[in-house]
DNA sequence: TATGAATGAGTTTTCATTCAT
DNA sequence: AATGAATGAAAACTCATTCAT
């Protein structure tokens, strides 16, 4: 009935250091068994033993399989965001901001191949739709918001922006998707910069 | 572990028709509710009521649910395909060869956004993940011969196409999700145009 | 999420007789585990053993041990209902009606023994008090309508009627328990009888 | 199985009054948790918050959960019966010690409504079953020592006693369980004073 | 002595699949 | 062939009890 005693939101340090090292230590190996089987054909007790803990102590820190899925994305969506934020400080032209953009993300996905590979499985189920698609959305905009910047500084043409940001985003995601997968053809580097290339020809006058 | 018997492979026509007629019946409802409510979340009581046959009924047409799936998916590419290679008879240039490629998916999987979706939730998980990735494939060789036509002719310039190949591919997909969600900001003409273009100019001499 | 289908409330004959009779058998099997055993320390699956059947078909009857106990208690307790209000029609005076109100009360239950510790022991329980008290109620109700027929035919003398009522409700609970604990003193008539003149003494002017 | 060693039993006196104090401390919480929720949807940790000690604490007291709820019991009636033989000290007609049984028993269980109702709901289960009638039975002679204390010194008719003294069980217990769900109608003292007339009317002459 | 994190047996319930009719 | 009642393996989650600190 009641929720999970406010998990860790307090400040006793002690405590709560270990309680979010333990929760870490479930969300790793979480991703690891839901990349592997999937959510579905992931029971419970394989996260454990994964995480080489007693199934009841899975219940110490969440509250239900499906909350590690949560806390487990949003913990590397969160960790996404800041990390394409920070990298983009030094960029300054359009060629170099999409860049950034593109290898960032193309980087850490191969790095976290398991959590995004969980969440192409599971994140389009019903109920996390809406999650998947506000992130979604989010990157869009700042991928808009570094194109509008291009236009008026004229480094690039004006036409619709939205559509040709989905459009990178969808070849981000392919591309990502052939990596995990051990399909891909290019590397991350070459990746990017097609990607880059395709979205400034887009831009280029006609 | 061995498919029904009765695949209706044989050539008792009567049986077989009959057969093939139910199976399909089968493979539309499936699609129904697969597409509603995740694979996962479907019971397969919930399919034969769809079906509006009993439960037990289904067992005599397929071996498992899985094996609906499975029927439902190939059931709906090789309809894409013949499609596809129909429409592509009229077409003598690269951009309108592109075009037929492009609009022809999306206006098939805009009426199949059953199929779609369920491709999408269960086609990654890891038993089905070998099936996609080859009827992907399909595609994408398809598409690259239409692009070395197009070079061979002179309309295009030489460059690599597997890329390009794959990065039409994932807009396409993209394009498509977004109108099954709901979520399309353009036309189908709009979208297969977009994605033409921008093909096209990644042809154009620098 | 949806109810259990409407639970043979229909009229198709054969098939709702059919499924009247498991509940039945259901029904007498958790009568028979949940008095021996307790409420609590009865597994779903041991009434399924009892009853015969597999621990998945107690859910195609019932959708859960909860409603079991519901069902026995309701069913019981309208059967007693019945029987008092069909043994009072012959019954003119106070001292007959009296009569027949104990000692339907406890032969019922005393056939019943097993429905009766049942209703004991779950029936304290937070959830059920409700249902308990008011069937409670609804006796004394039928004993003080019984008390003011005799009283308004100078049968009895004028006095409150709600606290004997109850008194006499008490007095047939411990006899109850006794008989079914096996630690009864006194016969069946014995009993009613030592009752009832309890009460007519009650009722004798001073 | 051995009961605790320490049971405070021994005669370090120090150590044993803490030790009895930690116990009448958890047996009190327990009392408030067991008769709220109930024996079974109790959880140990509810009686430890309540007892603002720790789980394991509990273990550091009492074997198990059962353990508690038997010596909050046992604690119970033997305070209660102290206080009963106490009274009875200054009664010296029968009607006196019959009002003094009932009253005193009425008050007592009251005040303890909580582990009046434990035991309602526990005290019928198997394990519990024998030490409850036993403690029940140790009352029924008490009165009928009374009254065949009454009967000797010609004060009652003579008449057989058993019956009477367990319908005056039976009585109280019904006075007691009204009062306690909040549905008494009566004042102890009038329901004293009832359960007395009906009593002695039983014994009048005829 | 006191703690509370960890354990894992045990419970209810679901649902793919079978099979007697 | 068609049915749908029956099955029982599995899965999520709970909680009494233990034990390292």
């Amino acid at each position: 009935m009641e929720p999970k005693p406010s998990k860790s939101a307090g400040k006793q340090t002690r405590k709560r250091v270990l309680t979010d090292l333990r929760r870490g230590e479930i969300i790793a190996a979480a991703l690891k068994v839901f990349a592997k089987k999937g959510f579905h054909n992931t029971r419970a007790e394989d996260v454990a033993v994964q995480a080489k803990i007693a199934k009841g102590t899975l219940y110490l820190y969440f509250d239900s399989k499906e909350a590690i899925y949560e806390a487990a994305v949003t913990h590397g969506i969160a960790q996404l965001q800041a990390m394409v934020a920070e990298r983009l400080q030094g960029a300054e032209t359009v060629a170099e901001q999409l860049r950034v953009f593109v290898s960032t993300r193309l980087e850490f996905w191969s790095h976290e191949g398991e959590l995004y590979r969980m969440v192409l499985t599971v994140g389009r189920e019903k109920k996390q739709r809406k999650q998947t698609a506000a992130s979604l959305l989010v990157s869009v905009e700042l991928l808009m918001e570094i194109l509008r910047g291009g236009i008026k500084r004229g480094e690039l043409a004006k036409r619709p922006m939205e559509p040709i940001a989905w459009a990178v985003m969808d070849m981000l995601r392919g591309a990502l998707e052939r990596r995990i997968d051990g399909a891909a053809a290019l590397s991350c580097e070459a990746e990017t910069a097609l990607i880059t290339e395709i979205a400034l020809r887009y831009f280029e006058a006609v």
